[in-house]
DNA sequence: AACCATAGGTGTACGCTGTACACATGTCAA
DNA sequence: TTGACATGTGTACAGCGTACACCTATGGTT
């Protein structure tokens, strides 16, 4: 008899496997949960398997946001370099929003993965294209800092508030004597202040908002010839 | 005999002795090597003695963070605003750059510390003596993100260039076909190109760069009365 | 002075992690 | 048919955080 039919020949591990199934089960159980063992668990496979088709967890990571950044689309044509870049640097986010760990990973990584390399380089290929010199270049490129990925390191995560109306109102009120400024921004637009502490922000908003600051003044110094010999308090019009 | 020269009576440990050896150690050894084995044997005591002190290692990286922000500047006073801010956040920077793990514990707390929020809330009564809308300072906040903290996630530092220059200059050739743009921008201003890959960035520079693109932007949008009316593509002139 | 509650330190043990190393197996070339 | 090589297995180890039971020294009360 045919022994695919009595052990149905189980298709042979391969890195992309690896990685994908890495993705999927940092999606379903959190990344703080994907271990080597529970990875190769869910390939049906010994632990030790994986070690032929990754180094080890660190490299299995570097593939895991070699993944990540693939899903990003590649640049607009045609577009002015501000819309062009507005647009990647949404995509981007979106390929990290559908993986919330992500973020987390990409930090983590000592050493960048080369579609990474390239990520970056293409996008600094678009500054260029829109008329910016070497250096500013450069300097922009480091002020996006992580948001080039698609966010902003979400600061304290503001926990939930406590299910308890009486909790809920006690708390409100020694959060609102010892730090009042945050309470008001916490409150703001709404009438019903105690409910609306833990509402959280429209952070779609908030990302789009810092990238546009963050782009028209690109633009300005763009357009006023700024260059690295103005170094000394760089973007400052007062000194 | 006084027991106290035979068994030298040691001073029992409390809270901020066990958070200051854990900084201590983190600077020493990195933040990777600071396990509660080590910091227990580093303060010659057995490690479940330091959970009498602190309820888990998450709390333990809490308190550590509660010492570090304590080590920023209280705001100047009499400045305006912007340097006010400016400074406030140079000297955060100064204080991470002393505990160069710092920046990564910051951003694995879930919860913030007491003084995190205090430091926060100081922020935000800056901007708002300035005569920022209560509206106008939530978004700023967050386009500061964790710059904030005085630091800018430095994605992907680079690898130390190889020793042997022949590996060298064959790497070089490499990258300068597929990252064109990069190896452009990491050799501006340098004749010898090849040597100038490694050399690094001013980190100070680039981090004062954005800090001020942002807070010329912040002040632009203040001076027009900027109203989150504007939602929509918030800070574009052209939409 | 005797007592005893309590805070602080100890010792052991468990389950989890990544992964080194020796071994088995299955597949293809000679 | 034989052997080489790629792939998967099994066992084992050191390190981690920490639960739990225990001991001990200290300080207040009687």
């Amino acid at each position: 008899m045919a022994e695919s039919a009595q052990a149905p020949r189980r298709v042979p591990l391969n890195r992309d496997r690896v990685l994908r199934a890495a993705v999927a089960l940092a999606d379903d159980v959190g990344i703080e949960a994907l271990s080597m063992r529970n990875l190769a668990e869910r390939l049906g496979v010994v632990p030790m398997a994986l070690y032929k088709h990754v180094a080890n967890k660190e490299e299995l990571l570097d593939g895991v946001v070699e993944i990540i950044v693939g899903e990003i689309d590649p640049p607009a044509q045609g577009a002015d370099w501000k819309d062009a870049i507005r647009q990647r640097i949404l995509s981007a986010r979106r390929a990290l929003l559908r993986h919330r760990w992500a973020s987390q990973v990409i930090e983590s990584r000592l050493h960048a993965p080369p579609v990474v390399l390239d990520y970056m380089n293409s996008l600094i290929g678009m500054f260029r294209a829109g008329g910016f010199s070497v250096d500013l270049t450069h300097h922009v490129m480091h002020a996006l800092g992580s948001r080039m990925w698609g966010f902003t390191q979400e600061v304290f995560p503001t926990p939930p508030p406590p299910a308890d109306p009486d909790v809920r109102a006690a708390m409100f009120g020694q959060l609102a004597a010892q730090y009042p400024y945050i309470i008001e921004i916490a409150t703001a637009g709404s009438h019903d202040e105690e409910s609306a502490v833990g509402r959280g922000c429209d952070d779609q908003f908030e990302f789009e908002f810092a990238l546009d600051v963050l782009l028209d003044g690109f633009e300005r110094l763009h357009q006023q010839g700024w260059s690295s010999t103005d170094r000394r308090r760089a973007t400052r019009a007062s000194a």
